[in-house]
DNA sequence: AAGTCTCGCAACCGCAAGAGC
DNA sequence: GGCTCTTGCGGTTGCGAGACT
């Protein structure tokens, strides 16, 4: 004896129609919301009790705000999701006329990307060096690179897809620079003809990270610059509330060589200079002190003897 | 101008919890 | 207590519009 279906098999599925909407809301509007698997054979829609909900939820609901979501809202989620996680009908509760789907899309869409481009782990709402300094300091290392890969694959996703976006330029850049040939097996390097790294992705199935070459101490030592289209991410105004109204990537990534593109191309460096226009404190001991990062941004160690692709961005 | 790609949103799916009998 | 039905929730998918090549 299997599940019951929710609805027969008939029910129309897809977009709905301003019609069906009207059908829906008027029947809604004259007797309630009760008993959604009667409501659309009442209202004369050929569609599933649950699709009827989901519609009038999601959609329907006359209280609900249609529209961007503002920078105050966008605050909420971040602030709200890195205490509850994923519950989005929590999240959506605190902000009125925004219902889960939207408050779910709208992270999946954008803030989690923009958390990732800032140097901030989504899931965690830890800055990535932190992650990568804990992973390193604590595990023994043939632990750490699978480990590291499962907690960073969001970061990697996002810096992947930009450099598969970037690919050409930095080619490019490289040719121009270095001269060096490039070695298309290493597991590391991206090239214009590797098609297993066209799509945006952790590393490509076939060539996973090397243990043997990323211990812990390989997180540390190499530094990149990232593209300058991060750099809006990494230096722009947006702080999404964290504690001093500095992110953590401000407070502990964005250093003075990070946003120097940025900055050369006339963007502000945002809650990283204070009232003088001198660099914060913060920066300064991340930079100082003992941090993995402690110039740039440090993505991982290569094998000395691999061209690395990500230090196009050095230059 | 046409084809391809990317993004954002709406909708669907399946599971779990709650309510009622 | 157990069964059925309803509702709520979170993950995933599909599609259309706009951007890009």
């Amino acid at each position: 004896m299997g599940r019951i279906p929710c609805c027969e098999d008939n029910v129309k599925r897809g977009q709905w129609t301003p019609e069906e909407d009207n059908k829906l809301s008027s029947y809604i509007a004259q007797h309630g919301t009760r008993n959604w698997r009667l409501i659309p054979k009442n209202a004369g829609l050929q569609r599933c009790g649950k699709s009827c909900r989901l519609r009038w939820t999601n959609y329907l609901r006359p209280d609900l705000k249609h529209g961007q979501f503002s920078g105050a809202e966008e605050q909420t989620i971040v602030k709200l999701h890195s205490v509850v996680g994923n519950r989005w009908s929590l999240i959506a509760a605190q902000l009125p006329g925004r219902t889960d789907n939207d408050v779910k899309n709208h992270w999946n869409t954008k803030l989690k990307r923009k958390l990732s481009g800032m140097g901030i782990d989504p899931i965690t709402h830890k800055p990535f060096s932190h992650l990568m300094a804990e992973i390193a300091t604590t595990l023994a290392t043939p632990q750490v690179a699978h480990l590291a890969e499962a907690a960073l694959g969001c970061f990697k996703d996002e810096m992947l897809h930009l450099l598969t976006k970037k690919r050409i330029d930095f080619q490019l850049l490289q040719s121009n620079t270095d001269g060096v040939q490039r070695n298309t097996s290493s597991p590391y390097i991206a090239t214009q003809h590797d098609e297993t790294f066209e799509k945006p992705g952790i590393f490509p199935q076939n060539k996973t990270w090397d243990s043997a070459g990323a211990t812990s101490a390989n997180f540390a030592g190499t530094c990149c610059n990232f593209p300058s289209s991060l750099d809006a991410f990494f230096c722009g105004p947006s702080s999404f509330g964290y504690e001093g109204g500095l992110s953590p990537w401000n407070q502990s990534m964005c250093t003075g060589s990070t946003c120097t593109a940025g900055e050369q191309q006339g963007r502000s460096h945002g809650k990283l200079d204070d009232e003088n226009g001198e660099e914060s404190q913060g920066g300064k001991e991340m930079r100082d002190g003992p941090s993995l990062f402690n110039t740039d941004c440090v993505l991982w160690d290569l094998p000395s003897d691999e061209p690395n692709s990500l230090r196009a961005f050095t230059s």
